[in-house]
DNA sequence: AGAAACGTTGCCGCTACGTCAAGGTCAAGC
DNA sequence: GCTTGACCTTGACGTAGCGGCAACGTTTCT
């Protein structure tokens, strides 16, 4: 048989066969006057048993090791690596697959936001607590998606936690409101404008202590691997007169809870 | 922050983010006088996207569209067909899981034959019809073998049954031995041996007629995809006198049953 | 004699980066 | 000032299992 006609049989490409014999896992079988392989049946059934355990899921080396290591011994093995391989495989799909069933859940309810896939819990918390057309608030929400996927899990839920009840009290809810348009306001403003010192006040008697415990946990982190660097960039982040207003905000929560970790 | 920095902060590596770079997925940030990069919040943010959507499975390049086609109407899209490539995944892994324990099973009871895995039904008849230390035996397992993983089902099926039966039959079976023995002798015989044309005969009784029908159906096959030619290649398999036996019996098969399509 | 359908070798491409290699930059300690 | 070590830079190769193409020879059919 030539390649083709064997490749036809066995079910294979001639490329796959050639690349078989290029690995060294089927020895090159002897050649016609012109050049052409010849195949006989021997070739057929180590093609076969080449084919049987690709699809099997093995690696062209593990087929050769199997293959070279006499008669078997080595195989089952080799299963069951690969037994546990796939099993860790189908674990993972299977995790991927229920955050995805559970995106597509948000998805068809219009409750996924804009910046894509969070966790759970921060996915919770954007149901309540949509941005209302602030862009402070966005930029909030923003930060949270950050912060929700580098920060560790502990703390995470440490501030998932507090924010909760600030989105479930009405009261406070209207009020940050009010505090996003003001922050809002400052887009453009001096650093000097008596309004960042106010705003910052009240923002500080609006936000939860935990905050900043976790912001100066952050900082010097040397229980988690988090560890991040984001305080500069954090400030950085806003307008000049808005970041003044947030530091005025963290000096006030730090007179307040005694932290003092956290004066950039 | 630097690109180490920024790196750790995330959970990437800076390798990866200099990829993304490259794919175009995140653009390149300002640099520093001395050429390294400068990265802030907005990259950071940027990047945690990139890391949840690929942790979720997506490509880069599925990636680089979510993000670009403003604001996530692709997104669901995208999502469904990652979901639907994962379920298709995931059933892969459960077929091959199972076809891995079953042959793990076989394993442990010694059953697995030395030619590596078989398909269910084969492997069935392997168990009660073991080679007896004939070399004939042995071949004649090889070429079922390969018959399995290239001829198409329904002859497939067709075959097995009626070995059953033969390897059901005790006074059959103990034949076959002998026949087998038989054949081994004629490995270094003369095709003018008389033993040759007496065992083609006696082989042609006790072979089910299937045996030539699904040889035939294999030869011109037109309607599966199978098509194979190993005809010659089969023959060629054996010693002359051997080869010259089976010939006889092919003879003698298609005298019987009337099928003429096989006649090498 | 020309076209169709084979065969040959060889090299590039694919994913999502890891891993050198060969340097330039910067802060700290001697 | 010099070294050391931890950063950074670009660039290129390697990965698994082939697919696809190029450039060319062989066989066979018409």
């Amino acid at each position: 048989m030539r390649i083709g006609e064997i490749a036809a049989a066995v079910g294979l490409t001639t490329r796959a066969i050639r690349h078989y014999h290029h690995l060294g896992l089927l020895p090159e079988p002897a050649r016609r006057p012109n050049g052409y392989r010849e195949y006989g049946l021997r070739e057929a059934i180590m093609l076969a048993r080449v084919k049987r355990l690709t699809e099997l899921g093995l690696g062209l080396e593990e087929v050769r090791d199997v293959l070279a290591d006499d008669e078997g011994r080595e195989l089952a093995e080799v299963l069951g690596e690969l037994d546990d391989d796939l099993a860790q495989q189908e674990a993972d799909i299977r995790a991927r697959r229920a955050r995805l069933a559970e995106l597509l859940r948000m998805s068809r309810e219009g409750l996924l936001p804009g910046d894509g896939p969070v966790s759970p819990g921060l996915a919770e918390l954007f149901g309540r607590f949509r941005p209302a057309g602030s862009a402070a608030a966005a930029k909030d929400l923003e930060h949270l998606a950050l912060f929700d996927a580098t920060a560790d899990p502990v703390q995470r839920d440490r501030i998932y936690l507090a924010l909760r009840r600030l989105a479930d009290d009405p009261e406070l809810a209207t009020k940050m409101g009010e505090l996003y348009a003001r922050m809002d306001d400052l887009a453009h403003a001096s650093v000097d404008d008596p309004r960042v010192e106010a705003l910052g006040t009240d923002l500080a008697a609006v936000v939860p202590d935990d905050l900043l415990a976790v912001l100066a946990h952050e900082g010097r982190g040397d229980s988690a691997p988090s560890k991040t660097a984001f305080g500069d960039a954090f400030l950085d982040d806003f307008a000049p007169a808005q970041a003044a207003a947030v530091r005025q905000m963290l000096k006030v929560l730090s007179a307040r809870t005694g932290w003092a970790g956290w004066t950039p």
